[in-house]
RNA sequence: GGGUAGGUAGCGAAGUGGUUAAACGCAACAGACUGUAAAUCUGUCGACUAUGUCUUCGGAGGUUCGAAUCCUCCCCUACCCA
């Protein structure tokens, strides 16, 4: 196969990123790679401590199936000694400590999912508990030694909290370095991240200098916005779609997000190949709806297959605009005949609490059979025929009792 | 080690002895209108054996008929001094 250009590869490279440290340094790699028919290392880190991925990981993870495409080596490191610290970019709270075989357990998990956009033959995958694990404290130090505590408050996140008075402990300034010595470690020429990756992929680049190692180029890629459309997408904000999410799922997601955000998902979030006719609706503000059927319809075409998303669409119209139940749904078998509602909502799993299924019933949102609940004193007649209840718009159970009386 | 200001529900933030399960805002949830869009309106938003009861305001004790509010000790955070 020929390799393409340099200017080709460029091209491709470019595409949706935000920022590249620097363009004349990766034009240079380029063109070594080229010359000495190396192939370039590419880093993305991931975090096993949150293996859920969703849309918004796939930016990068896009961009780094670019780079395999072209013929360069990606590389997914996966942090699991670094999980020991939690990343304290953005929001920071300490997170739960994974145990060596969680991390492990996650860490697959996370690039069984990334295959649905990497190749997954020619990923290169490692933990950076192989090489951060034994480093003595004495190589700490010495690591430590090479940044200031300037620089690291340089960091808009940190900046930010040392002006609110908030805390900062020491360890959160070890992340950074942590991160970069994985650089150091692989001798990576490119790192991919988000943009609130920026400063760490810097250090990672300040620290393979240190070392004596060519810089790293920084790319950094957009964050995408979550569903509701105002912060960045992420499973604790609960506005996250999820490679592993339902079809149908996924599908509703798509649909509830807003208008506004129609193309700047189909930019992001689609590769150019699929991209033809769903950016052509995509600029027609006339017919939003279409246009974003036609993207949720793509993308769950991505991540599943085309007629699993045209069943995902089947069932949506189903449930949204005929407002039926779905076809099918889970029966739940009880050994009682007769249950009071408020129970059964909390067993079945459709309120947290009493309290709340109690307040579900008032709001008149609980239906058996089509049926609207008006008290919640109410009792449900389980029969051996199943009976179907909903709960808000989109929770549906099937119940019915194991019992010949 | 000394001093100052703080710690209130998912978050932000009022409340400084008595209708306070705790104002208000955001988020969330439900309903109306829709296109599971936005905007808007309404309601909910600790739990339970439920027109009442129980548990919550960093933790543990104490004062009081009554405490998020007063006292003591402890823990945590920021800032200043060393």
């Amino acid at each position: 196969m020929r390799f393409p250009t340099v200017q080709e590869q460029l091209d491709i490279i470019v595409g949706n990123v935000v920022e590249i440290l620097s363009v004349d340094e990766l034009e240079q790699k380029l063109l070594q790679s080229l010359k000495t028919s190396r192939p370039l290392k590419i880093k993305l880190g991931a975090d096993p401590s949150r293996p859920d991925l969703h849309l918004g990981h796939s930016v990068v993870l896009r961009k780094l199936r670019e780079f395999q495409d072209l013929g360069h080596e990606a590389i997914l490191i996966i942090g699991d000694f670094t999980a020991m610290i939690g990343d304290p970019s953005g929001k920071s709270k300490t997170r739960p400590q994974l145990s060596a075989e969680e991390a492990r357990q996650n860490g697959e998990s996370y690039f069984e999912q990334a295959s649905k956009i990497l190749d997954p033959e020619k990923t290169t995958i490692c933990y950076n508990s192989d090489w951060l694990g034994f480093m003595k404290f004495a190589d700490v130090i010495r690591l430590s030694s090479h940044y200031t505590v300037a620089r690291m408050l340089e960091r808009d996140d940190f900046e930010k909290r040392y002006r609110a008075q908030e805390p900062i402990s020491i360890h959160e300034f070890l992340y950074p370095l942590a991160q970069g010595m994985d650089s150091v470690h692989l001798k990576n020429d490119v790192e991919l991240g988000g943009t609130d990756q920026k400063f760490n992929l810097l250090v990672g680049r300040d620290l393979q200098r240190e070392y004596g190692i060519t810089p790293q180029v920084c790319i950094t890629m957009p964050l995408l916005v979550g569903t509701g459309g105002g912060e960045k997408m992420s499973k604790s904000l609960g506005n996250a779609i999820c490679f592993n999410d339902s079809p149908a799922d996924m599908y509703g997601k798509m649909l509830s997000i807003p208008d506004t955000l129609i193309e700047t998902y189909c930019r992001l979030l689609v590769p150019p190949a699929d991209k033809k006719g769903i950016e052509i609706l995509s600029k027609r503000i006339e017919e939003p709806r279409t246009a974003k059927r036609a993207l949720a319809k793509k993308i769950v075409a991505l991540y599943y297959s085309n007629s699993e998303a045209a069943d995902a669409e089947t069932h949506f119209d189903q449930i949204f605009i005929h407002k039926k139940a779905p076809d099918h749904i889970e029966l739940i078998e009880f050994e009682e005949q007769s249950l009071p509602m408020i129970d059964l909502l909390t067993i079945l799993g459709a309120a947290v609490s009493k309290s709340e299924a109690r307040r579900m019933i008032q709001q008149k949102s609980v239906l058996v059979d089509d049926r609207k609940i008006e008290e919640i004193t109410e009792c449900i007649e389980l029969e051996i025929e199943p009976k179907i209840i909903r709960v808000g718009k989109r929770k549906f159970f099937k119940v019915a009792t194991k019992k010949t009386f």
